[in-house]
RNA sequence: GGCGGCAUGGCCAAGUGGUAAGGCAGAGGAUUGCAAAUCCUUUACCCCCAGUUCGAAUCUGGGUGCCGCCUCCA
């Protein structure tokens, strides 16, 4: 069995095969720079990542695919001219700002950058070129200065989002302008170029000054980034209507080839059964988010547990699951690197194409299987947790000061497997250490979570000559059977963030939290 | 009104015909002066009704509830 994904054209699991072997050219649809990221593009951009990572990944059937992944920023439209009049900036300042602040997020998370990230300001040439053809080709057509591409020229106009123009409730959404649709021939007419408005940032075309339509910037990408026909296209499922479908209709009048193969769609991140939106103010931002304890890793993790297409619904105490989960994840994760002198494990980790022992082999195989079944990662996941129970246990017992057996040291492609399986869903230890998030950047109130016991643990604390000398204490007070005085020991120290854990045979071993 | 999706244990979540992964929480046990931490063990007839089948959480029909989209959206 090899990968299967979902593809909403069709509706159905297709067998994926790319249009030129063991390459792959993906597009994925950015967001529009007026504001920071919340939640609901952490998921997005966090399935995506490890659908890129599984095809880049040499354990695959077949070997890695080389993979081109392409994702744009929208940097002029509506929103963000709103937002520089408010904030009295220009137009680009709005949008660096907040590009910044987007790799700032996704780096957080762990988040591949794209090969190219294209700006739909770098992009005018292609975008008018591409609006001139639609023109000449008959499939838009100009007044007062707008351009409009008309649907009903399009044979085959809705086919992927599964609609029946004519039995669609025009304005249903409540957000029609009415001074626009005078211009248009049909209600569902989209823009490709809107003429400037008095005072308005704008670009010289042919139609006159102006910027271009939303849907017209990713036509244009695509071609000039990776041509007519793409084999993955992403986004998410509020993207399908109208956005996607408009794609599709641009681009294929234009070059008469489908656009993309395989069009993939993730579900929505919920806040109490509702969509997490900009415009329901039900948001939270990453770095809101990350800022008030949480890991990146944690936070990848709650995504990944659901299926990338179910909505998933954002709560503390799922956020709270994760956490724990990630923590036991995590320790073995580390195993190998923090007692490698000791466990006489090698460094480097083995060659990911080479195939596991006989042993693990079956892990291996679960975990392949469960990504090729359209990205399971919440059955990849328990494949991952399956691999790291001995390797948690170890961790645990070095972490008190155990010494490994012969079986521990024998754990060791154990661990390498699970190093690469999680580096394959983007997990790593190392990069959980907090977000970017120093501004108090937008987003609802959050309360602190539990999660941060590593928080800054007092620089300045006891030095470990004072904690010895307070755990003699404490062993001297439990000797006379001085139970309480022990305890104040205990929660006094604990207060400084140093943990005791008492072992057989009356020895303490005391941790920095 | 149209199109699409979802409903599984206390919470989250896999599973699309053969008798319920995993995570979190809980319980019991080991250990402990007691804890904490850790280790071991453990907890479900799958929204309702009818049907197909030797057999259904899984298929069909009906019902109920919830969600997304119908030109701002990841």
């Amino acid at each position: 069995m090899t990968l299967r994904l979902t593809n909403t054209l069709s509706r159905a699991k297709e067998l994926f095969t790319p249009l030129i072997d063991r390459r792959v050219s993906i597009y994925c649809c950015g967001v529009t720079v007026y504001d920071l990221c919340h939640l609901g593009h952490a998921r997005s951009y966090i399935v995506w990542d490890v659908l890129r990572r599984y095809l880049s990944w040499p354990g695959q059937i077949g070997g890695a695919y080389a993979v081109t992944f392409v994702q744009n920023f929208t940097d002029i439209d509506d929103k963000i001219l709103n937002r520089a009049a408010e904030q009295g900036l220009a137009m680009e300042e709005v949008s660096e700002r907040n590009i910044d602040a987007y790799f700032q997020d996704m780096d957080a998370l762990n988040i591949q950058r794209a090969d190219s990230m294209p700006r739909a300001t770098a992009c005018l040439d292609s975008i008018r070129a591409l609006i001139a053809e639609l023109e000449h080709k008959g499939a838009a057509y100009s007044a007062d200065g707008d351009v409009y591409f008309s649907v009903m020229k399009q044979a085959g106009y809705g086919k992927l989002s599964g609609r029946d123009l004519s039995e669609q409730q025009e304005g249903a959404s409540g957000r029609t302008s009415g001074a626009e649709d005078a211009r248009k021939h049909h209600p569902f007419d989209f823009a490709l170029w809107k003429g400037a408005k008095l005072g308005e940032p704008s670009f010289p075309s042919p139609w006159g000054p102006g910027r271009p339509g939303w849907h017209i910037e990713c036509s244009a990408m695509v071609r000039q980034e990776l041509g007519d026909t793409i084999d993955i296209h992403l986004g998410g499922a509020d993207l399908i209507f109208p956005h996607h479908e408009n794609e599709i209709a641009q681009s294929e009048a234009a070059s008469g080839k489908p656009l993309a193969r395989y069009w993939l769609h993730n579900g929505m991140v919920n806040v109490g059964g509702e969509k997490m939106s900009k415009s329901l103010g039900n948001f939270t931002t990453i770095r809101a988010l990350l800022g008030s304890g949480v890991s990146p890793m944690t936070l990848r993790l709650f995504v990944l547990q659901a299926h990338y297409r179910k909505p998933l619904d954002f709560t503390l105490e799922g956020l709270e699951a994760a956490a724990s989960g990630w923590k036991g994840l995590a320790g073995a994760l580390d195993v190998g690197r923090k007692h490698q002198e000791l466990l006489g494990w090698r460094s480097s980790p083995p060659d990911p194409a080479s195939p596991p022992s006989e042993a693990l082999r079956p892990l291996r195989d679960r975990f392949r299987d469960a990504m090729d079944d359209d990205l399971n990662t919440a059955v990849a996941l328990g494949e991952l947790f399956e691999l790291a129970r001995p390797l948690r246990a170890l961790a645990n017992r070095l972490r008190i000061g155990e010494l490994p057996s012969e079986a521990d040291r024998a754990l060791e492609s154990r661990w390498q497997l699970l190093v690469q399986l999680a580096g394959v869903l983007g997990l790593e230890p190392d990069r959980q250490q907090g977000g970017s998030g120093q501004e108090s950047g937008g987003g609802g109130e959050l309360p602190a979570l539990v999660e941060g016991t590593s928080r800054a643990a007092a620089p300045a604390g006891l030095g470990d000559a004072a904690i010895e000398a307070l755990v003699e204490q404490r062993k001297a007070a439990k000797a006379a059977r001085d139970f309480a005085s022990a305890d104040r020991l205990r929660d006094q120290l604990k207060d400084q963030g140093i943990e005791l854990v008492d072992k057989p045979g009356g020895v303490t071993v005391w941790l920095r939290g």
